[in-house]
DNA sequence: ACCTAAACCTGGGCGC
DNA sequence: TGCGCCCAGGTTTAGG
C-alpha cells in the first residue's frame, strides 16, 4: 500500500474534499471488508457528518458527528477516489458513500472504495476507549513526533535486522517497503544489519534519511508503482525517484554496483552490496 | 524473543 | 494468444 506519504496526500485532499459532508447511503459488492459487518456499519454512519479526517500511521480516521470514527485501511491495493455520482465507472470498485453536504445547496459527491486485491477493510468504532487502544498500537510518527532521541532509543533496543524494525508500525508509524528501502540506501546502511548494533552517528544519519525519502515522497505525491492513485485519480510522481525500491539489476546512483534483491521479514530487500556493506 | 510460511485476494508482467 | 510462474506498497496468525 500506500505507505506514510500516500496515505497523507490522500488525507489531505480527502479533508478538503469531503469534510462537512454527511453520508447518505453505502453500496457494496464486498462486505467482508466492513467491520464488524456492513449492516452494522452502514445503519450507524449513515446521516452523519463528517467533521475531519486524521491519519495514524497507514490508517485513515474519519471523526464523524456523533463521536463515531470510521477507520480505513488501504493495505497494498486500495484506493479512495472523490467523483460526482454520474462519473464514469471506476475499475476495482468495492464499496461506494454517497455523500451530501449537510450546507445544502452543492452537488452530491461519491468516495469510492475500489480494492483489487480485497485486502483493505472499513472498520467502525464507537467507542471512544477502543479507539485509544488502536492509536496506542501505533508507535510515533515521523516528521511528528518521532524525534532523534526517541529513534536512537528504538533501534537500540532491537536485535532484530534494522529494515523490520523500520517497518514496525508498533515502533514507529507509517513507513513501508518503498521508503524503508530507500532511506537504508541513503544511510548506506545494509538492511540485514543487526538493529541494535548500529551506531550513535548511523542512527542519526538513518533518522535523517527516514526524514528525508519520507518528506520526498509527500513532495512528490506518493509513488504510484501500480496501484496507488490520488482521490482524482491522479498518479504520485515518488516512483520517477525511486533510489533502490524496485531497482533490481539497475546500477546503484552512488557507486554503479549492481543493485540487488534479497528476501527479508517475507518481503523484497533492495540493496547496493557495495555502498551498503554493512 | 525470534523466524518463516501461510493466509487474506487479484492482477500485471514476463518467459516460453 | 495462451499458460504458468513470479511478483506485489500490508498485516495477522500459526507453528517451530
Amino acid at each position: 500500500m500506500p505507505e506514510l506519504p500516500e496515505v497523507e496526500t490522500i488525507r489531505r485532499q480527502l479533508e478538503q474534499e469531503l469534510a462537512g459532508y454527511s453520508f447518505k447511503g453505502i453500496q457494496t459488492s464486498w462486505e467482508k471488508s466492513f467491520r464488524p459487518s456492513f449492516r452494522v456499519v452502514s445503519t450507524a454512519v449513515v446521516g452523519k457528518k463528517i467533521e475531519s479526517i486524521d491519519r495514524q500511521a497507514k490508517l485513515l480516521i474519519f471523526n464523524l458527528s456523533s463521536g463515531l470514527n470510521l477507520l480505513f485501511h488501504l493495505k497494498l491495493t486500495g484506493q479512495m477516489l472523490v467523483r460526482k455520482p454520474s462519473d464514469p465507472s471506476d475499475a476495482h470498485v468495492r464499496s461506494s458513500f454517497r455523500l451530501r453536504n449537510s450546507k445544502g445547496n452543492l452537488k452530491e459527491k461519491e468516495l469510492r472504495f475500489a480494492d483489487a486485491r480485497k485486502f483493505g477493510f472499513v472498520k467502525l468504532v464507537t467507542d471512544q476507549k477502543e479507539m485509544e487502544q488502536i492509536l496506542k498500537g501505533y508507535g510515533p510518527e515521523p516528521l511528528k513526533d518521532l524525534t532523534l532521541e526517541k529513534f536512537q532509543k528504538i533501534i537500540s533496543s532491537s536485535a532484530r535486522p534494522i529494515k523490520l524494525v523500520l517497518l514496525d508500525q508498533a515502533k514507529i508509524s507509517g513507513i513501508g517497503n518503498i521508503y524503508a528501502n530507500d532511506a537504508l540506501w541513503l544511510a548506506a546502511i545494509n538492511p540485514s544489519k543487526t538493529s541494535n548494533k548500529i551506531t550513535e552517528a548511523e542512527g542519526k544519519k538513518l533518522y535523517k534519511t527516514v526524514n528525508e525519502v519520507l518528506r520526498k515522497g509527500l513532495k512528490y505525491g506518493g509513488a504510484s508503482d501500480q496501484w496507488y492513485r490520488q482521490v482524482h485519480g491522479e498518479e504520485g510522481k515518488y516512483q520517477e525517484h525511486f533510489l533502490v525500491y524496485g531497482q533490481k539489476g539497475k546500477k546503484c546512483p552512488r557507486c554503479g554496483s549492481e543493485i540487488k534483491r534479497i528476501v527479508l521479514g517475507g518481503r523484497g530487500t533492495f540493496f547496493c552490496p557495495v555502498c551498503q556493506a554493512s
